[in-house]
DNA sequence: AGGTTATACCTAGGAGTCCTAGGAATGCCA
DNA sequence: TGGCATTCCTAGGACTCCTAGGTATAACCT
């Protein structure tokens, strides 16, 4: 009898694998088990339960999100940046689905284990950089990132979920708003506070 | 023995409540049976399949956003239909989570099911026509009519999943969106189609 | 009212899932 | 070579989805 060198990393990777191929939420204990060559119960031995399982997905997710955007947007500015940041965030949503969902599950990641992943905190970081050109001060920096991001995952989520009409293609129109976005952050305006107009 | 009286639509509407209180991955057959005072298989009668009903609670969804964002921007227009628009939608994914959540699926409603259901279509023309004020003629429409929803979804997904940190509350950022948008969808940029600058 | 029909709801059960408990095999290191 | 920690297993309980086939009830029709 062979062992099958489980660890953690490597039922979250094939965990992973299966998200992309099949689904989310066709990632069940069995199917690991089954694509690992082991039984069920050999798992929880690396990973706590189904619930841990899933988290650990959405932190390799992020991760490996991040990195991707840090190479894409390295050396660039400006516009550059926004656009390969943009690009890069969208194609890893296409080309791992299954992962880029799990980052979407409201959190009930082990705190802990979440801890030590580097990928979101850099993710922040890196939005932050890509936003230096503009010359935005806090909070508007804060503000500016946040309308940035949702607008990012909402488009590849609506993407994924098959919310766009079929009259024009979704590509068009993500350029478009990049563009949009692009002159916003440019023309960052300013408070309405107290502004009774 | 007493009929219970189900109907499709009881059963989706359980659904929906059980969601909303517990969390969309809990709502099963067995769940919903049992908060109607029913056996699981009785379901069967009405709904097709676990798919079907989570595909059910989705358009349930879907039309009941509508009618609120119908609600909320009638006779209203330019910023005030903005704000009205966004605020009844977040307002909507923020009392009913489970039921929004169903939203996102990737689609695998029965067509024949959903054609029946106005709210999803109702919703695009709803955003046309609270753009409408704005001056924007097609493509740029369609465009931006994306990027509105993009970055309301968004909005309320990453804050649904945890995604903001503490330092700056949602609300705040929130606002500034919308204000961000209004000045945006004021000063659409031109198209950069074979501008090589 | 009584009989007929449609259907709402049931019981029974198979297959798959998550997870635990405890045992056997394997690789490592003295 | 022997001891030990760890990996992986078998066995099994509880729960889930869903089907098949039977019973009870409501609605309709004369």
């Amino acid at each position: 009898m062979v062992r099958a060198g489980l660890t953690a990393e490597r039922v979250t990777i094939a965990g992973a694998e299966l998200a992309d191929e099949v689904g989310l939420d066709q990632v069940t204990m069995s199917q690991v088990a089954r694509r690992l060559g082991v039984k069920d119960a050999s798992l929880y031995t690396h990973v706590r339960s189904l619930e841990d399982l899933r988290g650990r997905i959405a932190l390799l997710a992020a991760d490996e999100k991040t990195i991707r955007i840090a190479e894409a947007t390295a050396g660039r500015a400006g516009r550059d940046a926004l656009v390969a940041f943009a690009n890069a965030w969208r194609e890893y949503a296409h080309r791992h689905p299954g992962r880029y969902m799990a980052t979407q599950t409201p959190i009930q990641i082990d705190p802990e284990l979440a801890a030590k992943a580097p990928g979101p905190r850099r993710a922040v970081e890196l939005t932050y950089g890509m936003l230096r050109g503009y010359g935005l001060t806090e909070p508007d920096l804060t503000d500016a990132v946040r309308l940035l991001r949702s607008t990012f995952h909402g488009f590849v989520a609506l993407e994924a979920a098959g919310g766009f009409a079929h009259k024009r293609s979704p590509q068009h129109s993500w350029v478009r708003a990049l563009d949009a976005l692009h002159t916003l952050l440019e023309h960052w305006p300013p408070s309405r506070e107290g502004d009774s107009s």
